[in-house]
RNA sequence: GCGCUCGUUGUCUAGGGGCUAUGAUGGAUCCCUGCCACGGAUCCGGCCCGGGUUCAAAUCCCGGCGAGCGCACCA
């Protein structure tokens, strides 16, 4: 795409300018790269997929919990992000050019033995090896670390870290999950929350942040629930946009519409239960508002794969800004986590199977909540000669109705704030406008993606009737005033189309 | 963090040592307006930050911060 840049320009734009989010923050100090506000109406929008997740993990019968974002260093030691998260770097000295040392070193001299070497031992091989700067072949500095964690100190001297994600803070929780699920396995559990990343130069605005909101959801499950799921009858005949390692490893990205169910017996997936995650994820994002032609499931090349990682697949969307985006992962993280921590904390994280110790797998859904909130945005931008407007679906649209007088009289804008009242009433998030031409009004209303607009006119003061007017179509029918909410209730949850009124 | 390019009202932008910084769009108040950015009046709002050169800096130089692209990084 020639208008790669364009859009992106068109969609960050429009996002400052009418309030979705702005930064980087603090803008006003001139903004450190990574971190944002959601302005109002993106606060909005993020809350509406918020709650579409939420109620989309709770008809799954996961149950939600809260961590804390902060933990003591010894969690991270045990999760392998404290060694994991700490890359050696070595900077030349001449020309500032930055490398990774180990990488560098096993490059330069594969022969050299550099496992587990500390950083001090990493900068005596440097030397002794007599590796030099491969760009300008000056003289390269003392190894040191840096660590993708945010670093932080509780008390005066205990060291703690950020969380870098929410999914190790709900395995701490592990043994009570097991009282309050009464010692019976599967645990279905999900935590939205805040988690950091102390990402080097963050790029690409929105969708690489040092600071942003994680949805994870896990499930504690034994192998022969792994194998035989409960709930896999249910979507087992539902087909998804599936793109198997093995066909990218063939240069192809082209996408099969298969079952669940086929997907399975050709090995996609190893059991039904992951295959389940897959297809809760692919739900979750329809029910944000993402479309099947916009999205596609790819599992993620055997060199791809997290250390902890025994399968994975992503859920992509496609943007106009940005090409495919990554936007979140299905994991297999098999009993790595609970085993890691058990060890660590001397503490019993497992089950009896047949009166033996068992450690559960852990099957794990992550995904970041501005990606998608971003890629909503960028979906939902349409233009033509007349106007732009944002056709989000209307049960994640952040303002849901707007009311106007179709002038600024007074006898009109009376009866308007009456009805502004009843449907605030209601519970929807609701605009009042009164400034401006009537189309002018319908415009601002286009540009932030508010699905109804309701005009009081002096038919109204006849006949107690107004408009309901449609933001894609820009058709208007007419309904009674005492009929008003439960259409627009309707028309919002999406249990009634605006052509059917 | 490196290299290249860039940073001017809410948004988009012209200018590139010299009176009061250009234009569009937007917003506010009013008039007009009987359904899709009409028109009129009045008003609002800007040179990223710091230092230097100069009689004079939005403009030139240095540094910082930020953005885009490329490199590196992305558990």
């Amino acid at each position: 795409m020639s208008d790669d840049k364009d859009h992106q320009e068109i969609i960050y734009g429009l996002c400052k300018k009418r309030g979705f989010f702005w930064g980087p923050s603090p803008e006003i100090y001139g903004g450190a790269a990574g971190l944002y506000d959601l302005g109002p109406l993106g606060k909005l929008l993020k809350n509406r997929l918020e709650g579409q997740i939420r109620s989309s993990f709770v008809k799954a019968n996961f149950w939600e919990v809260e961590c804390p974002t902060v933990s003591p260093e010894i969690v991270w030691k045990a999760s392998g992000h404290l060694d994991g998260f700490i890359d050696p770097i070595t900077e030349c000295i001449k020309c500032g050019q930055n490398y990774r040392a180990d990488d560098l070193i096993e490059e330069l001299a594969p022969d050299a033995k550099i496992k587990g070497l500390s950083l001090d031992e990493l900068t005596e091989k440097i030397n002794e090896l007599g590796i030099v700067c491969p760009s300008c072949k000056g003289e390269l500095g003392p190894v040191t670390q840096y660590n993708l964690m945010l670093r932080t100190q509780l008390g005066l001297d205990q060291v703690a870290y950020m969380r870098p994600e929410t999914a190790t803070t709900t395995y701490l929780l592990f043994k009570r999950f097991l009282t309050f699920f009464r010692n019976k396995l599967p645990a279905q559990v999900f935590q939205i929350g805040k988690a950091y990343r102390n990402e080097i130069s963050p790029r690409q605005g929105m969708l690489r942040l040092r600071e942003f909101t994680q949805v994870e959801g896990q499930i504690f499950i034994l192998k022969a629930d792994e194998v035989d799921w409960e709930y896999f009858p249910d979507i087992a005949d539902d087909k998804l946009p599936l793109l198997p390692y093995q066909i990218q490893e063939e240069e192809s990205d082209e996408v099969s519409n298969i079952t669940v169910k086929e997907a399975l017996e050709k090995g996609y997936f190893a059991t039904q239960a992951y295959a389940w995650c897959v297809h809760l994820a692919y739900q979750i994002f329809r029910s944000m508002g993402f479309t099947n032609e916009v999205m596609r499931l790819r599992q993620h090349l055997m060199n791809e794969r997290a250390h902890y990682a025994k399968d994975a697949w992503d859920v992509e969307i496609f943007t106009e800004s940005f090409g495919w985006v990554e936007c979140c992962g299905v994991h297999d993280r098999g009993n790595y986590d609970l085993t890691r921590h058990k060890e660590f904390s001397k503490e019993k994280l497992y089950v009896k199977v047949d009166k033996k110790p068992v450690v559960p797998n852990v099957l794990e859904i992550a995904f970041g909540v501005e990606r998608p909130l971003y890629c909503l945005i960028d979906n939902a931008y349409e233009e033509d000669e007349e106007r732009s407007w944002l056709r989000f679906p209307p049960r994640v649209a952040p303002i849901q109705v707007a009311v106007f007088p179709l002038m600024g009289k007074d006898e009109l804008e009376s009866v308007a704030k009456d009805i502004y009242d009843d449907i605030l009433e209601s519970g929807l998030i609701i605009y009042y406008d009164r400034s401006g031409s009537i189309g002018r009004r319908y415009r601002r209303q286009d540009e932030v993606g508010t699905p109804y607009c309701v005009t009081i006119d002096y038919d109204t003061l006849e006949d107690t009737t107004v408009t309901i007017r449609d933001r894609d179509s820009m058709d208007q029918v007419r309904v009674k005033r005492e009929n008003l909410v439960v259409v627009l209730r309707n028309l919002v949850r999406g249990e009634k189309r605006f052509s059917d009124l």
